[in-house]
DNA sequence: TAATATTGTAAGTGAATACTCACTATATTG
DNA sequence: CAATATAGTGAGTATTCACTTACAATATTA
């Protein structure tokens, strides 16, 4: 075994453009990305990519396959969720996401591939963005039916919460506006925010309904 | 003067190609677009688009400095927020952007122009975007003033209430992802969350404060 | 109406771009 | 070692792209 092997292995090969190419397609999208650049970047030549990607479209495709930020999260909030601890269920969601999950790239690869309606892009929503409302809205759900939370749309609560983070995020990542906080701060604040607007009116001030009765709803299929 | 011309006037061919263009450039982005589907698009040859615009880069500029959303809104609830009238000033925001402000080839403009980065993308952020926070926050801050509002961040509850509007018409546009009810039930869900999350806690149960204490604070420059 | 300005185009041009081909170099294995 | 599979490349190629040039048609005006 020679100490500087002169070649690599197929599959580090591959994982090394996939890697370049991710960053690249990140920083200017599909159309924008040149197969030289992921070249250069990779340190290969032009024609290997082909060897592994029969074509450019294949190659954005394997990138978006590979990437999902939701399932850690899942599991940490799924038991916090189990003791009902509310405040810290939401503050996981929020710190996690301010504090900067999914990062930059991500973020700007999966807007890219939703704005050049990349296929990829309808699989990322149903797989992964979707699996995380579901839960939401249902532990939400479940803590109206306890009588913790005012009855609310449950869907349109989870998409109220994630809205604030997520589109925080999207103004960090996208026109640089942070916010002079702390993250921790911030997420603080989205969490007190989120837990006053759904906690229950106080008995003696009527507070103005939502469009949904006090009755329990029949669980039909959610949308997100 | 002839019945059919053959020739239209200047301004109103740019006008015409500006418009061809725009739609384009929302559905492909920059590098997606091609200077012919646009001739094709505006019923002229390439050459012409040349004759008024020295570069596609400068058809491009000529599209983001023309939109513009913000000020509509924005003069619609000044005279709201001078009567206080808290609920009906987040109910204005909540019913345009749900209702479909702005719409979806502008937000996808918006969007690919910020992820291009191109630099049209940072003078509309500051021009428009911030000119809006700057207003809300700056309303949140003077209701907290008069005792209406909880001490939040003011900055961070007006990108909360925002977050909301914004990055549901962003799944809306982005991913088709609708949600069952009207836009006038999601707009009050929204509304009635965030006002009884700014709503003061009420004196008896002690509510967890976020990073802000209650004295007030000295106001430098504004981030958003 | 003659001169001039405006509106328009067909037909390029050189530079990129995604992808191929023919071939070499390095491993692995019987 | 011989045979074969694997990893790699330099030099194309056909096409596409933003942009130009040279020129024509139609208005406007002196």
């Amino acid at each position: 075994m020679p100490l500087s092997q002169k070649r690599i292995s197929g599959p580090v090969r591959k994982a090394k453009i996939i890697q370049s190419a991710a960053s690249l397609f990140a920083k200017k999208g599909f159309s924008g990305t040149k197969t030289r650049e992921i070249a250069q970047r990779a340190g290969v030549s032009e024609a290997l990519i082909f060897k592994h990607f029969p074509s450019k479209e294949d190659l954005y495709a394997a990138i978006l396959a590979e990437e999902s930020p939701v399932p850690g999260l899942l599991s940490k909030i799924r038991s916090l969720a189990e003791q009902q601890k509310d405040v810290e269920v939401f503050s996981v969601i929020a710190q996690t996401v301010v504090g900067g999950a999914p990062d930059s790239d991500l973020m700007r690869l999966i807007l890219f591939s939703a704005l050049e309606n990349h296929e990829m892009s309808d699989m990322f929503f149903h797989n992964h963005i979707r699996v995380f409302y579901d839960f939401l809205a249902g532990y939400i759900q479940q803590r109206i039916d306890d009588g913790a939370f005012q009855p609310v749309q449950p869907l349109i609560a989870a998409r109220a919460f994630m809205g604030m983070l997520i589109y925080h995020r999207l103004l960090t990542v996208l026109f640089q506006a942070q916010l002079p906080q702390t993250a921790e701060d911030i997420s603080r604040t989205f969490v007190n925010l989120m837990m006053n607007g759904l906690k229950l009116p106080s008995p003696k001030g009527a507070v103005r309904r939502s469009g949904q009765t006090n009755k329990p709803r029949t669980r039909t299929a959610r949308k997100v």
